[in-house]
RNA sequence: GGCGGAGUGGCCGAGUGGCUUAGGCAAGGGCCUGCAAAGCCCUGUACGCGGGUUCGAUUCCCGCCUCCGCCUCCA
């Protein structure tokens, strides 16, 4: 069926077909620096991610942009309340972002621009804009002339005469739903030259000018969290689609279904997330940092629960959810630890898994599941999944229908779920199977447990090895003399250490909680 | 006022005009275990309300109620 993707644009699902052929352009607009990450932002960023790595997986060869704002109102607001620099905040924060979805598994962007960065870029646009007709200097500042694109609106679906009126008016501004490309300086905050004098951009024409830079004029996907569609989205399309426009006339099919000149073929949002049935956001005061959350939680159970709903739907945060989604993660993290324990280890279950299913073949899907004639995958598909193959079909089907990770989910249980019951009965090599098509899933969904997060005390495990072969030992010798008391002593002080210990039929197993 | 989204079993969360009506968590029963742990097997409770279409609707249509988002900075 291949890959079908939603465009706010259009507000329909359709097959995804990329510019150039094996090649994805994908941006994606990143953080305002002016304070500390919220659980908010990362989960678009791990949206966004599995994105990425299923395009990836299908064999695409994918350019990610994922900018940095580090210039506007509220860094320069929130830099003067705390006394120091704008430079200073902005960096410190977009350490903060850095390492937030460093420790959450998102893979770093291809090209991460800095607004600050592209300022003569940015000239050149606005530059461009006022010469065609759709933009005028006034006062110091540039402005968008909303009116003049008759586009304008159908992004976010809006007719621009139906709009609430701006509260406040802003000096020069002819209208007041047209917006600053340029904003004069003010005393006190940072500026660069222009042909208008001094100032600062607005906030829509650094992601214009980036992602026409990175990307091209024209390019596959432009996402974002939801409530960036209006204004930021909107602006920033009016910005890059009258700049195409070479006579400044905004003719008929310059934008719009059938038009030529489209910023992005396809625009995504993700859902915002909510607590207590509320949008998450720095301005309300309900937000949670992802720091405070990495505090009750590991990253990848936080990284799991992020992935629990659709991206496109909204998605509650809160404690109780967050337990919940450690027991549900601590079961596919337990069945591919004991599963590669009996197995010898990953590089042994693969291998296995290679020449007893073949599985081999699975990591360029595209050729598997379309000779294998899939005939879509509804929720049946996982009660019938029979081969680590098929468990992969209706996780492919539901990635490839719009990133439907709820579903994927549902075929990575499905897999563990037979994989357990092997464990549980026969113990055959076909475990090898279903450990290794979990481990594929995992992969996609940046949540495979071997090698990609942090395992605490890893260096020190070859000792570590030692010295528990020595305590297992004695526990062995006390349980065969049927010295229980002995024997769950042993067990009961390392559990106290943070070592679990379990007893199973291929002896005793232990590994840090 | 305009635009859009959503209300599913104890909780989270898929999905569909009927076909064992996803998956996870939690709960109860059983198996395994010296005891645990992990796991396996079994079990239950759904589709906001009122109409309509239909042989049959949670799924389609109409109305209503409730909640949420955007229209101003926001992932």
């Amino acid at each position: 069926m291949g890959l079908h993707l939603y465009d706010t644009r259009t507000r329909r699902t359709r097959p995804f077909e990329p510019l150039r052929p094996g090649h994805v352009g994908v941006y994606v607009c990143g953080p305002t620096v002016q304070s500390a990450p919220h659980v908010g932002h990362v989960r678009t960023a791990v949206a966004f991610d599995v994105l990425r790595r299923w395009l990836t997986a299908s064999g695409l060869d994918v350019t990610f942009v994922q900018n940095v704002t580090d210039i506007d109102d509220k860094i320069i607001i929130n830099a003067n309340r705390a006394g120091e620099s704008v430079w200073e905040l902005a960096t410190r924060q977009t350490r903060a972002f850095d390492e937030a979805y460093r420790a959450l598994g998102v893979l770093p962007a291809t090209i991460q621009p800095r607004a600050t960065g592209h300022i003569p870029e940015m000239i050149t646009l606005i530059a461009r804009l006022v010469d065609v007709g759709y933009a005028y200097a006034s006062g110091g500042s540039v402005w968008f002339r909303t009116g003049s694109f008759a586009g304008y609106g159908e992004l976010s679906n809006q007719r621009p005469d139906a709009m609430q009126a701006s509260a406040e008016g802003e000096p020069g501004k002819a209208d007041p739903r047209d917006f600053a490309l340029w904003k004069g300086t003010k005393p006190g905050e940072p500026f660069w030259e222009s042909p208008w004098g001094r100032g600062r951009p607005g906030w829509h024409i650094e992601c214009s000018a980036m992602a026409g830079k990175y990307l091209g004029e024209i390019f596959d996907i432009h996402g974002g969290g939801l409530d960036l569609v209006f204004p930021h989205h909107e602006n920033e399309r009016a910005q890059s689609v009258c700049a195409m426009d070479p006579a400044g006339t905004d003719p008929a099919g310059l934008s719009g279904a059938g038009g030529a000149a489209e910023m992005a073929r396809y625009w995504m949002h993700v859902g915002l997330l909510t607590t207590g049935g509320t949008k998450m956001s720095k301005s309300l005061g309900n937000s949670f940092l992802v720091a405070d959350a990495l505090d009750e939680v590991r990253p990848q159970v936080l990284r799991y629960h992020l992935l629990g709903a659709h991206y496109r739907s909204s998605l509650e945060y809160g404690p109780d959810g967050l337990v919940e989604s450690a027991a549900a993660h601590d079961r596919i993290e337990t069945f591919v630890r004991n599963a590669l324990d009996i197995l010898g280890g990953p590089d042994e279950a693969a291998a296995l898994a290679a020449e007893t299913a073949g599985t081999a073949g699975m990591v360029g899907l595209r050729e598997v599941s379309g000779a294998d004639a899939v005939t879509g995958a509804g929720p049946m598909d996982v009660l019938t999944i029979a081969s680590p193959a098929q468990a992969w079909r209706v996780f492919a089907a539901a990635l490839d229908d719009d990133i439907a990770v709820s579903r994927a989910l549902a075929a990575l249980f499905g897999a563990v779920g037979r994989g357990n019951q092997v464990l549980s009965k026969t113990r055959s090599r076909d475990l090898a199977g279903w450990v290794d098509v979990a481990r594929r899933m995992l992969a996609v969904l940046g949540l495979d447990p071997i090698g990609q997060w942090p395992t605490a005390g890893s260096e020190l495990r070859p000792a570590l090895n030692g010295v528990m072969e020595i305590v297992l030992d004695l526990r062995s010798a006390a349980r065969a003399r049927r010295d229980y008391a002995e024997a769950d002593g042993i067990r009961s002080r390392l559990a106290a250490g943070g070592i679990l210990v379990e007893d199973t039929p291929e002896g005793q197993r232990w590994h840090l909680a």
